[in-house]
DNA sequence: ATTTTTCACTTGCAATATGCAAGTTTATAG
DNA sequence: CTATAAACTTGCATATTGCAAGTGAAAAAT
């Protein structure tokens, strides 16, 4: 997916999918904020797996962009600023849970991160709700 | 998703999920040869995209590396190759489906293609078996 | 009062990936 | 022989990515 298509969408559901979250990042900046529950730009620029700064810049600009997630002040600590999701980007829930589930399948990574396939595969009601929250706007 | 990550994976199922799939143009393959029914990579060429032929090519070869994709003779005319899913190309039948719910849910582009959205809404798991097929391997 | 730290980015630049057009290969059909 | 078809490959200009360093604004430390 790319963040900015030069090219005409082609009315697809999943091209128009892939053109909000068809990159390498976007997704893992999702799943940090829903899963692994990240909240400000320090805390997504030290995932896992190390996104750079412009590009963590620029994903979030593009996601906002296009709804998936907001922007606000920290109430608490007014220099820090809080991305979460909106209801468009928790409605990713069940596409997350599919995507540990296949990838948590088939992973031939030396040393897997099992923790979360587990859950979603003990409890994937769960894992969503988790995410969905309450059905507010 | 970038078809030959550099950098090393983080063992997350998501991630993995992501160094096979997350790029602009993996899942729209995918969904041409599961849903659309394309065989030949002339079929794939003239997809609604409009994916150009080196990448294409390039994007084969990595699914195809990777276990989601295999090349076959086809048998009737030798000189054409037909490509389909596998079995772990299959399992992505419900990702696929929760990719056309989000999408066309929130898809707003001018003139929505809203066949499959419908047909994933009113028989998810009819679209699912037919993607997925028998069991074999 | 000055210096340092923190937070959230931006900027510069080299390396990599993408997209378009044209060319290649193999083999049969006319 | 010449043309056609299927499945790619190659060249090259442009766009995107990634790394490192820098910026700005305000609070905290000295």
């Amino acid at each position: 997916m790319s963040t900015k298509p030069k090219r005409a969408l082609s009315g697809c559901p999943i091209d128009y999918a892939l053109s909000v979250l068809g990159d390498r990042w976007s997704l893992l900046i999702i799943r940090d904020i829903a899963i692994k529950g990240s909240k400000t730009y320090a805390d997504l620029l030290d995932g896992w797996e190390g996104i750079s700064t412009n590009i963590l810049a620029q994903r979030l600009r593009h996601l906002e962009e296009n709804g998936v997630i907001r922007k606000r002040k920290n109430p608490a600590n007014w220099r820090s600023s809080l991305y979460e999701l909106t209801p468009k980007g928790r409605d990713l829930a069940p596409l997350l849970a599919e995507l540990v589930l296949w990838g948590g399948k088939f992973n031939d990574a030396r040393d897997p991160k099992t923790e979360t396939y587990a859950s979603v595969r003990s409890d994937r009601q769960g894992f969503e709700r988790k995410i969905l929250g309450e059905e507010s706007a």
